[in-house]
This record gives structure tokens, C-alpha cells and sequence, in this order.
DNA sequence: CAAAAATTGTTTGTACACGAACAATATTTC
DNA sequence: GAAATATTGTTCGTGTACAAACAATTTTTG
């Protein structure tokens, strides 16, 4: 042990990254199916949500980096989940939209994605399943 | 919003993106001086733990993927803070330890590492924290 | 209106993160 | 002791994540 108390096992840090690693792997588990990462699955719902959506602005929604969005936009469409048009009202813009293939797949993994957070809080009561929640909502 | 109640805002996996995001670049900041990152950081202090450790166990206590461990030793060497030796008992592996200069930037680093969970959490109370890290721990 | 500032999107470079396949070496099992 | 199994570490490929520098376009300001 560490000398000065210095402890990682106690850093909110290390406790962050060790359970999203562990959210990762179930998301993985359940959607290998689909193929679709956290990422673009959190992508494609937003997309749904919205109907039709920016780069810059679905980046915002889902806490993607502009450099990270930019991927992540190019795996889906390349894939064909998801079709962009140049906006007529802002010539940087790009909009873009859900495919038919695009909404059929959401359709299929949506249930899949509330499976996800369910084994991932399973070790903990719905009270502190809740807690859990509020707390990190707290702290973005 | 979504059709069937699918809120993105509410998935455990992607709060838990957001709050690893935000601490990592809690992290960042504080640490731009010493030119670690959170990993390579977790990675020092554990060697600094174990005194001498193999490049696998270290990638069991601090989370890390083998392929992952690979690339966090091999930059933590390059930069001459960390040095490895052959193990004479399993030819299989590599012990490592720190250098005079990994210690000497550990010595220096470490109390900013209590800094980075403080502002991270700040925005809870001192129960609210205690709870986090509970839960947090139940869950990975 | 013209200059300044902001926004949208791209590119490059560095650093995790992990699955999969692999070689070398140790350990276990029969 | 030989075969089966496990462990240690490497390499390759794909996918986030973000800083920094940049071009194009739009909006704001004086």
C-alpha cells in the first residue's frame, strides 16, 4: 500500500473507468447481434428522436467530441443505418436522418438497450439502483 | 422523444460516459504539467504499491487489458520512468519498477490525485460522496 | 456595410480499450 | 514423463476520445 493513503481503488476516477468498462462489456454481450457500439446506438437513438439532426448538434446530444461524431457518423452511414442532405438554410450543415434499415435495426435493439442497464445495476437495489442515478447526474 | 420511453439521459452506461468523461478531463487539467495520463498515473502508483510487479499483474490491478497494458509500459519506458528486467524464475516475464525519475514525478504528482477526485465530487456532499463510491464499488 | 467573432465540419496525431489470433513458457493431469 | 491446459506477452484491427490547427460559412458588432 501506498505510503501517503493514496488509494485507486478509492478514486472516483478509477471506480468511473472500471464501471463503464463493465457497462461496455454487457452493451457488447447483448448487442453483438447488431453489431453496434454504445456509441452508435446511442447515435441512432438520438437520431429518432429528433427525426433530423446536425453533426454538431447530435454530438451535443450524445456527448461526442465534433473529431469523434465525425466517425462515428461515418460508420453508420457507410453501413447504411443513416442518410445526410446538405441544408439548404447553412451551407456547413449537414443533416441527418434515419434509413429504413436504419429504423428497422433501432426498432429490433431498443429493448436490448434497457436489458443493458438492467444486468448492469442488477447487483444493487432499486432504491440504490435510483440513487445511483441521481448521484451521477449530479456530477456531469 | 422516444416512442417507447427509451431515454438516452437515463442509461447507466451512458451517465457513466458522461462522468468518466468529465473526470478524465478534471484530470487532465490537473496533471498537464506532468504529462500523465490516468491510466499511465494508476499504472505508476501501482508499481510504486508493489515495488516490482510483472506487466500482467499490473494490468489486473489496474484494470487494464493486456494489449492496452503493452502500450501504457512501453510509453511509460520510452520516457525513462519506469524500467523493466527479465525475471529469472519465468522467462515469460518482464518485472517492472520505477526509475529514480517515475518516483521523483510520483512524489510530485500524488497529492494532485486527491485534488482531481475533489473536484470531480465536488458537487455532492460529503454523505452523497460516501454513497457514490459505495455504489460505484458494488456495481464494477 | 465591413470587421470581428462564432459555428460547423475536417484532418492529423496521440492515447486508451478490447477482441482475436498467436508464440513461448509453465503448470497440471493422467 | 508426455500430453493437455494455463499463463505471459505480442501483434493486428476496429472503435472511441480529444487537442490542435484549419477552411468555409454564418452571425454579431461597431
Amino acid at each position: 500500500m501506498s505510503a501517503d493513503g493514496y488509494r485507486l481503488e478509492e478514486q472516483i476516477g478509477f471506480l468511473l473507468r472500471r464501471a463503464h468498462q463493465r457497462a461496455t462489456a454487457i452493451f457488447a454481450a447483448r448487442f453483438a447481434g447488431y453489431g453496434l457500439t454504445p456509441t452508435q446506438f446511442a447515435a441512432l437513438a438520438k437520431i429518432a428522436d429528433e427525426g433530423e439532426v446536425s453533426q454538431n448538434r447530435l454530438g451535443r446530444l450524445t456527448a461526442m467530441d465534433p473529431a469523434t461524431m465525425k466517425g462515428v457518423i461515418g460508420r453508420l452511414s457507410e453501413r447504411g443505418l443513416i442518410a445526410g442532405r446538405a441544408d439548404q438554410e447553412d451551407r456547413r450543415r449537414t443533416q441527418w436522418r434515419l434509413t429504413e434499415a436504419g429504423s428497422a435495426l433501432l426498432a429490433r435493439a431498443r429493448s436490448d438497450g434497457f436489458g443493458v442497464t438492467d444486468e448492469t445495476l442488477e447487483p444493487l437495489s432499486p432504491r440504490e439502483r435510483a440513487t445511483l442515478l441521481r448521484l451521477l447526474g449530479k456530477i456531469i
